[in-house]
DNA sequence: AGCCTTTAGTCAAGCTAATTGACGATATAG
DNA sequence: CTATATCGTCAATTAGCTTGACTAAAGGCT
């Protein structure tokens, strides 16, 4: 149905949502920019939302992430160039290296966490509170896997 | 505030739009191609959403795309090469050139649409098609340029 | 012990998407 | 009719991943 004369182009809700994120991403890697840690939005900024505080197996970072574990080991060679993490090998365990936030790294991740607190501000402030808690929610819901159905 | 020993991690707004986003992404991927479109669920497959019936100039899918002209001229390249669109140089203006849908785009433009519609049913089921409702209309609040604020 | 398989990480090459830079050709303003 | 801006192209480069081939260490089994 719907007549195909003129495509509805721009009015799905994949658009809608990769606008938004979009627009989310700038903003944070502005703000981000701003607070002397530009690499923490890029593509290996992602990463360290997996890194524990005590540290973590480089593989149980490759489970997290979903990327393949050369991905994750080329993000995390420039993480430690850039003395974000460095990596000690485990003494039980000679093959695994543990990754472990610097002072530096865990000051970026502070900075990071107000950032994204200041943003979610900044949409609740467009949305109104209760909008916000709905939008969240949804997404939420959206986010589990969905296999069964019955 | 908020005691940073261990970091919330993934709960904010941003992994949830990105979450979401890449659900639907997959999704779209996955049905394209079934339906025999593989590339449109590439990069290029962004640009045709921006390209209407009757043609467009190629600047004005940079404008609209947000890409380089590089870029789009990249994309059309191989959209033409698999016989998607076409370019016709504009009669009045040696410089320009139009780009147009062949019949072949036509019909994916169509079979992307419904798969469009498709996904939207699955998340209204999910959610109920009151929230999702209040879904949408949240992320077009949140795509408008919040420009101005007094 | 020794062998086989799995796991952890590394090294190298290649691909896709997008970038910047340098250009040629055409319009348009002065 | 020259100066400038616009439109598109060609070439090289970067970022972010991928697949493939490999080393080294555990762990199971005989």
């Amino acid at each position: 149905m719907t007549d195909p004369n003129e495509p509805e182009l721009l009015e799905h809700i994949g658009w809608r949502l990769h606008v938004v994120f979009q627009r989310w991403k700038t903003l944070f890697a502005q703000k981000m920019v701003e607070q002397g840690c530009p690499w923490i939005a890029e593509a290996r900024g992602e990463l360290i939302q997996h890194i524990s505080r005590k540290g973590v197996g480089q593989n149980v970072l490759v489970e997290r992430s979903g990327l393949t574990k050369q991905a994750v080991q080329q993000h995390l060679d420039a993480l430690a160039a850039d003395g974000v993490i460095e990596r000690v090998s485990d003494p039980k365990d000679a093959r695994k290296k543990r990754v472990l936030f610097t002072d530096k790294g865990i000051d970026s991740l502070h900075r990071a966490n107000a950032v994204k607190r200041e943003i979610e501000s900044e949409f609740i402030e467009l949305l109104g509170k209760k909008e916000f808690a709905q939008l969240s929610k949804a997404l939420q819901r959206l986010s589990d896997p969905p296999r069964a159905q019955g």
